[in-house]
DNA sequence: CTACATCCTCTAGCGACTAGAGGTGCAAGA
DNA sequence: TCTTGCACCTCTAGTCGCTAGAGGATGTAG
């Protein structure tokens, strides 16, 4: 057989060696075999795993949805409800903060438009920091 | 005078008590003086300046931004053109954060809506965690 | 055989708090 | 005056998801 280096492991998946190591430390990733030196021989199957995990950390997902994500890939005969309701958790989640981040770029551009580049005592930025009530747009 | 009580200044400026005592750790809030019985006494002026950092923090600046924005609040005769970079700055990149929740939200969206409820291994949403390259929408 | 890259384990650090232990201060009611 | 009970104090350690570095072993190419 091929034996896969978490370096090349690492490269395949697009998931950092000490990530690697990590994910594998707390046990989202089952600790591989090892060479006669002891170092890290993985099977093709952990790439597949790490590119998952990847791919749902760059979604947002937290570890522990990922955990239960793998748990559900594991075993396939079961339901995809839990899935389906993490994803829409997530979903919701991003809407959320997209409305937030939308309401704080609103907030940010009338700071900056409204900064005349003069002295602190005039500007815009610092007042609105200093004083929320000047914010033409209300959050929260 | 009046003595303004951690809590109260908590209250106030809508800043955690224990968060305003690690404010104070770091320095960023200059360290108040104490009754008799060593308990933190606050000036109005304090209310302000957590009232600030809040403010600031909500727009998501990190704390060594608003260290430099503190800063330039204390000494108003200084040029704003430091408080505008870091506004704009931070714009820039909430900008950058809406557009790539965007991505995540339409993939998300994909994920879930092709989810026919049904068993794992017809899932949509394990299926594009598991291969990327099945996403409809690349990002990054 | 010698470089040199890559691997190993281990501990500590990041940011911005948050939680908890174990103890003290203080104001109000009985 | 005493007691109840909340708010305060300091200190340490934990959170999340890694990342960095020390100090050493292994593996490979020339």
């Amino acid at each position: 057989m091929k034996k896969i280096t978490i370096g090349e492991a690492a490269r395949r998946s697009g998931v950092k060696v000490p990530t690697v190591r990590y994910y594998e430390s707390i046990c989202l990733l089952a600790a591989p075999s090892r060479s006669e030196g002891n170092q890290r021989s993985f099977e093709p199957a952990d790439i597949s795993r790490l590119a998952f995990i990847r791919h749902a950390r760059e979604l947002g997902f937290e570890i522990e949805a990922i955990r239960t994500l793998l748990t559900l890939q594991d075993d396939p005969h079961q339901s995809c409800a839990s899935a389906d309701a993490i994803a829409k958790a997530r979903l919701i989640e991003v809407e959320q903060r997209i409305r937030s981040l939308m309401a704080l770029k609103a907030e940010l551009e009338t700071m900056v438009e409204g900064c005349g580049h003069g002295r602190v005592d005039q500007c815009r930025v610092i007042e609105v920091l200093a004083d929320h009530g000047q914010c033409t747009h209300a959050h929260h």
